[in-house]
DNA sequence: ATATAATGAACGATCGTTCGTTCAAGAAGA
DNA sequence: TCTTCTTGAACGAACGATCGTTCATTATAT
């Protein structure tokens, strides 16, 4: 047992990451294509090219296949936070981030997706506290953001700059969904977006 | 057949249409505690006291039921509408709606309601186009008031009064399924929501 | 040789829907 | 008014398909 270093560096657990990342992807597109309940695990195995069986050597049923995919979510919206932790004037940071979101949300995927994981969350407590947990990480740096920009006077006293973040990013996403749903492109929905947003913000 | 008014006054065209009405109730209580796809046909006929072949002939199938739910969404939003339609000071219009619709959709079961049709609403378009019929009198009726409130400089000049009322009605919807998410009452929000849309829309 | 990844047949449950049948309410004929 | 005929609402067994999951077996890397 002493040199036992490299957990993961056999042939074997290499290609068992892989077939693992494969069955994630396919299920992503599956619920995509389909809803997450009307997808079965057998398409998801099938899409993945692995057997329905060897499905289960990887993940412990549908559900918790779900679960990694929300999870996995909050590691896409790494690039957006990171935008949010500048330290340019507080209103470009602001403008920044709500491009960069709405541009993330303008692909229908991560719409569609988020969709189906909010409806999941309602009845699954495990995913509703995932969702929720991402949702805290978005929220608490926009409002650090606000906040600093209440101090700078970019924007207005507000009675509570957490919940304005939420408010932010409610908008944003609302916009995503009524783009998918009427197929507006996202692009022509950006500019009204932000002014109204700015307006919600500014000194005066 | 001189005296032959009330075509549909039969004893049994009464009885059929309270069954219609039972089922349709029964299957929104199912909806709503286990979600569309979770519920079974079977589920929905026990409930409404009716047998699962006699369920088949009111409704066309599980999805018509959906549609018919939805549907019937409208209706209930009718007194929101009429709200907007007053002619008291826009402000004073616009603070009543947000009000009423934010209160309308304080109860989990109207948000629940919702985005299980919205869910829904992606990938079946006949349910889809029903959503954004519904949506489109609601934001029509809102920018309207907008109009008003900007031709009598309640409201600042906005570049489209009808994107505006879309991001007011995601507001109020996203605070609404915030409130339900997280457990928050719906009476906390309101006021941050109120001070959001009106910093947003006031003349500055 | 041993451990484990991979397989797909099989399981019981449940899915949405259809079907033949029963029976009571309304229309027509006496 | 009483009787017959017609209509369609109500029923639940049955259908074929599919669901998520398990497991004994085979293949393969260590």
């Amino acid at each position: 047992m002493a040199d036992q270093r490299a957990p993961a560096g056999t042939k074997r657990d290499r290609a068992t990451a892989q077939r693992r990342g494969r069955i994630l992807d396919a299920a992503v597109m599956c619920f995509l294509e389909n809803g997450y309940h009307q997808t079965g695990v057998r398409d998801i195995a099938k899409r993945a090219g692995v057997s329905l069986g060897n499905l289960y050597n990887h993940f412990a049923g549908k559900h918790d296949i779900l679960a990694e995919i929300a999870t996995l979510e909050r590691t896409e919206l790494a690039p957006v936070l990171a935008l949010l932790a500048r330290t340019d004037p507080a209103p470009a940071v602001l403008d920044g981030f709500v491009t960069a979101y709405a541009t993330y949300l303008a692909k229908p995927e991560n719409v569609i997706l988020t969709i189906e994981i909010t409806s999941e969350a309602i009845r699954k407590p495990d995913i509703g506290d995932l969702f929720v947990a991402n949702r805290a990480e978005l929220v608490d740096a926009l409002a650090a953001v606000l906040t600093r920009g209440i101090a700078d006077r970019h924007f207005r006293a507000m009675p509570d700059p957490r919940d304005t973040a939420h408010l932010i990013i409610e908008l944003i996403e609302g916009t995503a969904y009524r783009s998918v749903l009427s197929g507006l492109a996202m692009g022509k929905l950006l500019s009204g977006l932000k002014d109204f947003i700015m307006a919600a913000v500014r000194e005066g």
